[in-house]
RNA sequence: UGCCUCAUGGUGUAAUGGUAACACAGCAGAUUCUGAAUCUGUCAUUCAAGGUUCGAGUCCUUGUGAGGCAACCA
């Protein structure tokens, strides 16, 4: 399979432990069979994986008796297209997860679906309603009261037949008969008040064509797609929960299915300053609020890849947020967790000078050029080093000096020292500035005796190190900062009932630097590629926008700073 | 004004009637040619009230709070 860890959390989760129980009294031979079953509207997004581990992870966890299917649940072609089913597929591999031959779409059993339809019919427990959506509704009931039954649920089994085929046939027009399952119009239960189960509708669907006019709804496909695949163990979110007795109503009433899955639900994953509804991010990407789906902001699978965030991050944070029923809220802190413990262990190091103020090195000579060996990786030997140009004009973080120092800053300031990371220390003995007051250049004067870390003997060391970039060697390069989409923890409810999240939205989610200065090594950096911007962030080499020679960086996620101004 | 589900540090989770623990975040220190990483320490938790029990985060009752449910969406 995957390199995606088969490995359990350390104490299980109450779905795990629950499948385990299952195993433990032999129920299904031993198998754990679960599936993964998207509507293709929308792109995955982060909660999406949650569910991807869950199903995928427990069938890795039980291998090789076990599998996760990969099902799209299309049964509403006016929503769904091919593009949302690539995307899927492709970000459920990229995750590390592979189906094998287990792909399904529920429009392959709409024929099987169908026959199961009519033996409910046959069985008297379905019937075809003539009522319009508004009568329904009115004769549902409310949440504390009964509904009352159709004045068409008592037709002939033969009457509804023939109605239900004539359906299928295209004699009605859309809405003007829909096929319900008869169960109980006073349950406490709304769903259970004689639910609909097809619906007519002319739309195009992205598999099977014209050749439907009449589509199953949800719950209906829902349970019976799991049994015929032979499903065991049907793992969705809490909102299905008052869908459940209905899911098992079905797996009752029809006979001849394959297989008796049960449905259990967990808490689907909340994440702070972003939003994580499909139709709220298809709302963004319509409205062009972010730049599509992939947008390095955006909460997606594609958008967290184009980041730079890693499968491995993100499988990672799956586990570290645990199962449960509870509806929580999750930092996006813990995320970052994840991301950066990652990019620590895979990023090769550099300098990036996102916001460059020059030095000049008065006492080195002007025509001057040495190399100083840096080590890619400072815990991993093995990545090597590389060399790094120095000359009399460098470029440094503008963060790095400071002309009025407040306390406990131990970067370069007037009179101060400060070392240059692999090369020499340097004392800042001027500032220049324009007549406006801006800071145009510092000039410096280096030691020659501190070279290569060295401490001249009874002098202090300076406490601190920064990154450069040789200015006669930098290549210039487009650093995009992202930064969190929203500027509140919960848009979504901030917004309220009728409120609109979008004014939320963060106006400095993204700021491109258009003048950083990179260490010519930079240069080459493969497209798709992961970087640490040493002191800085970790950075990643858009696979589409760079360009051989020209590489564009997408600021995944900044280092952690352990230093508060005072 | 019904039914269902849930409630453990700031956040996410563990403890399966027997010492409330882990991670993140925070704080402090050590270390460091990244104010990162690493290491050490530290702060901080069972929604409330009753009950059962030798013993309750766990079981029961009531209350409170949160989420969900009345598409021909999924």
């Amino acid at each position: 399979m995957s390199e995606a860890a088969a490995t359990p959390p350390a104490s299980l989760d109450f779905i795990r432990e629950m499948i385990a129980a299952d195993l433990a009294a032999g129920r299904n031979d031993g198998k754990v069979v679960t599936r993964f079953p998207p509507e293709p509207n929308g792109y995955l997004h982060i909660g999406h994986a949650k569910s991807i581990c869950l199903n995928f992870g427990i069938a890795q966890e039980n291998a090789p008796n076990s599998r996760c299917h990969l099902r799209f649940d299309d049964t509403n072609p006016t929503k769904e297209e091919v593009e949302y089913v690539d995307s899927i597929k492709a970000d459920v591999q990229w995750l590390g997860f592979d189906w094998g031959d287990h792909l399904f779409f529920a429009s392959d059993y709409f024929e099987k679906l169908y026959g199961f339809a009519e033996q409910l019919i046959t069985k008297g427990l379905a019937y075809v309603d003539d009522q319009t959506q508004e009568e329904m509704r009115a004769s549902r009931g409310t949440l504390t009261s009964p509904g009352t039954r159709s004045p068409y649920a008592d037709r002939s089994v033969e009457e509804n037949l023939d109605l239900f085929r004539r359906m299928r046939q295209g004699e009605f027009k859309e809405g003007e008969k829909v096929l319900r399952a008869k169960i109980d119009m006073a349950s406490v239960n709304m769903h259970m008040r004689d639910p609909a189960l097809y619906r007519i509708l002319r739309a195009h669907h992205h598999r099977t064509g014209d050749a439907w006019c009449i589509y199953p709804m949800y719950d209906y496909a829902h349970p019976l797609s799991d049994a015929l695949e032979g499903i065991t163990h049907s793992l969705c979110t809490l909102e299905f929960e008052i869908h459940r007795p209905l899911y098992e109503w079905l797996i009752n009433n029809v006979d001849g299915l394959p297989g008796a899955p049960y449905q259990r639900e967990f808490a689907r994953l909340n994440l702070t300053y972003t939003v994580m509804s499909k139709r709220k991010l298809l709302r963004l990407v319509k409205e062009d609020l972010v730049n599509g789906w992939d947008d390095p902001r955006m909460p997606t699978i594609s958008g967290m890849r184009r980041r730079g965030i890693t499968a491995s991050a993100i499988r990672s944070f799956c586990k570290t947020i645990g199962l449960t029923k509870f509806n929580s809220l999750t930092e996006i802190a813990l995320l970052e967790h994840s991301i950066r413990e990652d990019l620590n262990k895979i990023s090769h190091r550099a300098y990036g000078v996102l916001r460059p103020i020059k030095v000049v090195i008065t006492n080195y000579p002007e025509d001057q050029v040495e190399y100083f060996d840096a080590p890619n990786h400072p815990e991993d030997p093995e990545a090597g080093t590389r060399q790094v140009p120095l000359c009399r004009e460098l470029y440094i973080e503008s963060d790095d000096f400071m002309e009025f120092p407040s306390d406990g800053f131990h970067r370069l300031k007037p009179g101060g020292e400060v070392r240059l990371k692999f090369a020499f220390c340097i004392i800042c003995q001027e500032v220049i500035k324009d007549a406006e007051g801006n800071i145009l250049e510092l000039r410096c004067t280096y030691d020659d005796a501190t070279r290569h870390g060295k401490k001249p003997e009874g002098r202090t060391k300076p406490k601190g190190i920064i990154h450069w970039v040789s200015a006669r060697h930098a290549i210039d390069a487009p650093v995009r900062l992202y930064d969190r989409l929203f500027t509140v923890e919960t848009p979504d409810a901030d917004a309220g009932e009728d409120g609109d999240f979008t004014k939320f939205l963060n106006p400095a989610s993204c700021e491109t630097i258009t003048n950083a200065k990179l260490e010519p090594s930079l240069k080459d950096a493969a497209p798709g590629s992961h970087w640490q911007f040493e002191r800085v962030a970790y950075v990643y080499a858009d696979p589409i926008d760079s360009k051989p020679g020209a590489p564009v960086f997408n600021r995944t996620v900044t280092l952690k700073d352990g230093w508060v101004k005072k």
